[in-house]
Formats: C-alpha cells, structure tokens, sequence
DNA sequence: ATCGTCATATGAA
DNA sequence: TTCATATGACGAT
C-alpha cells in the first residue's frame, strides 16, 4: 500500500533540537523526519512543486514542533495528509493523538481501543509507520512489559522524547 | 527464566 | 505465497 505521495513539497523547521524536514501535500502535512535521519525520497528526485504550501501550515507546523520538543499540549496541529496509510494505519495513528502528554500506553492496550484486541502486532507495525513521528506521538507506545518498544526515528530520539516527557520506562 | 506457538496487518521478496 | 515485524498471552520445558 506504499504509493509514493504526489506533490511533495519540502520544507525544513529549525528548532533547538534541530533542523526537522517536513513534506506538505495540498492536503496538507504527509511526513516529517529527525534531525539527522536521511532523507528519503528528497535526493534522488525531484519534489514536484505545484501548489504553494499556506503560511499557516508552516506556522502551526513550526509551533506544534517546538511545544512537542518542550513536552507541552499540543493546542493545534497543521492539517495533515494521511491518507497514504490504509484505514487500520489511520485508526492507529487517530488513536495516538489521544495519548495526553506523558502518558502511555502499550502495543496491546492500542490494539483492544481500536477494536482489534489481538492485532497487537500489526499495531506496532502501523506505528512504525506513523509517516508524522512526534506530531502523531508514537514514541508514547511501550511495550506491556512496561519496557520501551522500538522507534522508527531510532532508540536515541525514543528515549529523549521520553525523557522530555518525564516518561519512565523499564 | 526461556522457548515455541498462535493471532493480525502489511510490505517486500 | 512466504517471510519478518516497534507485541503479547499461554503452556511446556
């Protein structure tokens, strides 16, 4: 169900973690990517641009990043595009924007609030597939043995998000 | 304590 | 079609 995503305009946010990159669709913000990581689909081709990302995106993007990185409520978020992930992807990741700041749940609790109490596997994989990390806070996700998970931006960035919310693990 | 097995969604080979 | 996952519960060693 991997369909490239269309209209991938880039833009990168400065924040005092660093520099994030982020890909706008015009419907809306589709993916965001960690300091550090390596951009995917950014090099080889290029992004076809047709459409003018709105400033208030850019804007409530910005601002929902820095409070996240400062483990503050997200008041709002910038519209976001998800609809490369399939509709059990989508009810995951609808399901993880519930999780208040410094709260969490595990792989099979998610799996039981969606109504797929034995999907607990396919959850963490749909979490791994969450294309906005942080935004869409799947770092917030333990394992049921009260043991940190994985982390598709890597460990290092899981346990610091953690640890910004004054999240125990372990 | 560790191991095998089963259940589920999904992309890759 | 088969395999591996950011899991987890259960029963048998």
């Amino acid at each position: 169900m991997k369909r490239t995503i269309p209209n991938l305009a880039c833009h990168t946010f400065t924040t005092c973690d660093g520099v994030f990159e982020a890909g706008f669709t015009p419907a809306g913000l589709a993916s965001l990517q960690f300091p550090g990581t390596v951009s995917e689909a950014g090099d080889g081709e290029a992004p076809d641009i047709s459409f003018v990302v709105p400033k208030e995106w850019l804007k409530l993007t910005d601002e929902a990043l820095n409070r996240a990185l400062c483990g503050m409520h997200l008041k709002r978020r910038p519209e976001m595009d998800l609809t490369c992930g399939t509709r059990f992807q989508r009810r995951v990741w609808e399901e993880l924007m519930k999780i208040p700041v410094g709260h969490t749940v595990s792989y099979g609790q998610l799996a039981w609030r969606i109504g797929h109490p034995a999907a607990v596997r396919a959850v963490g994989r749909a979490c791994g597939a969450n294309p906005i990390p942080l935004l869409i806070p799947c770092h917030r996700v333990l394992a049921a043995n009260g043991r940190i998970g994985g982390f598709s931006g890597g460990m290092d960035w899981k346990r610091r998000l953690l640890e910004i919310e004054h999240i125990e693990y372990f």
